[in-house]
DNA sequence: TTGAAAGCGCTACCAG
DNA sequence: CTGGTAGCGCTTTCAA
């Protein structure tokens, strides 16, 4: 077995190639100067030992790592693995690799997180906040660490942000239940102390009020989407006084367990979700969709324009929404 | 402005504080031998100066990154965010940091991303294939770092592997039509290279022969899914001499868009995919589910074991898989 | 075209 | 309990 542990460096490549260490080097980073027949020479070295750059050493004396973090909310969610990969098309293009990590709506993990890729010193950072004080990046700042905050923005702190048109979306999803005849409209939302589900609700709000609609209290809930918490909901809201014909659902889980609870009470009600979703146009469900792919792209894009060097204004790019029609949200009322 | 691009350093704290460089060192890595009162002086100088250590210069000395790389072919689908997640959950409890890169099906793409980390010295590696060989591994698995493959296994080396059982799936899957009085089952399945694509075809191919029941050479296409081929495949297997009753399904993005067609087309065929996805309840397809987050986890698990210095045999762990009956795949022949 | 030496920021080892 | 020194593997600077 070989010897477990044991990397051969540049001076073991140069050694054995008979050059100096310097030589070695200028080989790997395809420094021109150098003779070919002498490089041919070193390289066969380097195949031979298995040799391979260590990295780490390198970023001590360069200082760039050619890498970036993404902390999100949770890599499985499909919305955010969507982000995820929009972020690494956008990094490879420039040669950097990505860490990522999910803090679970954590602020203390979102925290460590973030600050364990600095200590790692990644170029940049791409953030999905789950807090809303990030004055703990100010040093990071200070010392050339470009971030970029994506669906929500920074807290305490100016930073660029990539934001979706949370308030607007929603008012056309509602509004557009209303134009089909509904005036009983629910709203279930994640928990309100989350910036996205608040701005949704404020849509929901303002649509009702365009339209000279009441809204009766027990038409709304705004909770952590779980099966029980949104059973209870609709049963809420659908057992009252005065029963919705229509339900508006703030982000794409929330719409997934509310369509399920639906179904299995068979319920008929019309409804539209914030966030499209996979095979949502077999299901026949109406969307105000998020262009999430974009979302990661621009936010990557403005990231990248930092580190090579941009030093305009804090910019904060808004993101519009767009209606995607396809049956559930044109039923008309009961 | 503060000076871009500077950090402070040990040596900053050091003389900040009025301590010794080895000194902040002891305190930085949590070291008891220091006085209370000698710590946190050295803890206010950390907080003023914004201080966080270089894990770069940390690993040169320490030799290990505390980071592991996965490599799966693309992020953004759901089989393969899930699998991440569940590789995360596991990294997590180990203070170890994730790098993720998706190959594309490309082996050049995974081999540059692979050595990419290598470089930058993780820990381990957890490799869902695009290549089949991986020999150029063996230097760094000689040097010490721990490989794991899943969904597929290692080409031309010797490794940990974790693998669903996808023959048997298949055959199960099949089998199920089968006894649905079926005859004329369908298969669409990934490009016949792709290692879980062939073992697929093998558990219809054997599904089929164990019934007696001969497969025409019209109702197997095997092809990169996209809309155009699973267009041209169901055409092929519905519009031959002997059309088809059933649709065996090879994985979720085939499922999707061979439901997709079918839907627009109105055809009534039964249908059983492989691979679970989200929402398949509502829909009400059949499956034969891959127990993703498990085969993740499990992979996970496995490599710290051998970062953990264990020495033993390789493994192949093999995963089933489970039908679940939904009603797409017990539509009887028409 | 090639090489020698200094030093990036940190930890290991040995002294006090 | 605290400090000094060597050196991890590489790039940078200067010299030959």
């Amino acid at each position: 077995m070989t010897a477990y542990g044991t990397r051969p460096t540049m001076k073991d490549v140069a050694s054995h190639a008979g050059v100096a260490l310097k030589t070695v080097s200028r080989v790997v980073n395809g420094d021109a100067a150098v003779r070919p027949q002498t490089a041919e020479r070193v390289r066969d070295s380097i195949a031979q030992l298995g040799y391979r750059r260590n990295d780490s050493a390198r970023v001590l004396r360069v200082g760039q790592t050619a890498s970036i973090g993404l902390i999100l909310e949770d890599i499985g969610d499909p919305f955010y693995a969507t982000l995820s990969r929009a972020v690494e098309n956008v990094a490879v293009q420039h040669d950097t690799l990505l860490f990522t990590g999910s803090s679970d709506e954590d602020p203390d993990r979102e925290r460590a997180l973030t600050l364990a890729f600095c200590a790692r010193r990644v170029d940049g950072l791409i953030v999905i906040p789950a807090s809303d004080d990030h004055t703990y990046l100010l040093p990071e700042i200070a010392a050339g660490i470009a971030v970029v905050f994506v669906d929500r923005p920074p807290g305490q702190i100016d930073a660029d942000a990539v934001l979706t048109e949370n308030v607007r979306g929603a008012f056309e999803g509602v509004t557009h239940l209303l134009s089909g005849s509904h005036r009983r409209i629910g709203f279930i939302g994640d928990a309100p102390n989350i910036y996205t589900a608040s701005l949704r609700y404020s849509g929901y709000v303002e649509a009702m009020a365009a339209a000279g609609q009441p809204v009766d209290e027990s038409w709304v809930t705004m909770t952590s989407p779980g099966q029980a918490e949104i059973r209870r909901a609709l049963h809420r809201m659908l057992n009252g006084p005065s029963p919705v014909t229509a339900l508006f659902c703030g982000n794409n889980r929330i719409t997934a367990i509310a369509l399920r609870e639906l179904w299995t009470a068979g319920a008929q009600l019309a409804v539209v979700g914030f966030d499209d979703f996979e095979l949502a146009d077999l299901l026949g469900i109406t969307v105000v969709a998020q262009s999430t792919a974009e979302m990661g792209r621009i936010a990557a894009e403005l990231l990248f324009q930092r580190l090579g060097g941009y030093r305009g204004e804090t910019k904060r790019v808004m993101i519009g929404t767009r209606l995607i029609v396809r049956g559930s949200g044109e039923l008309p009322p009961a």
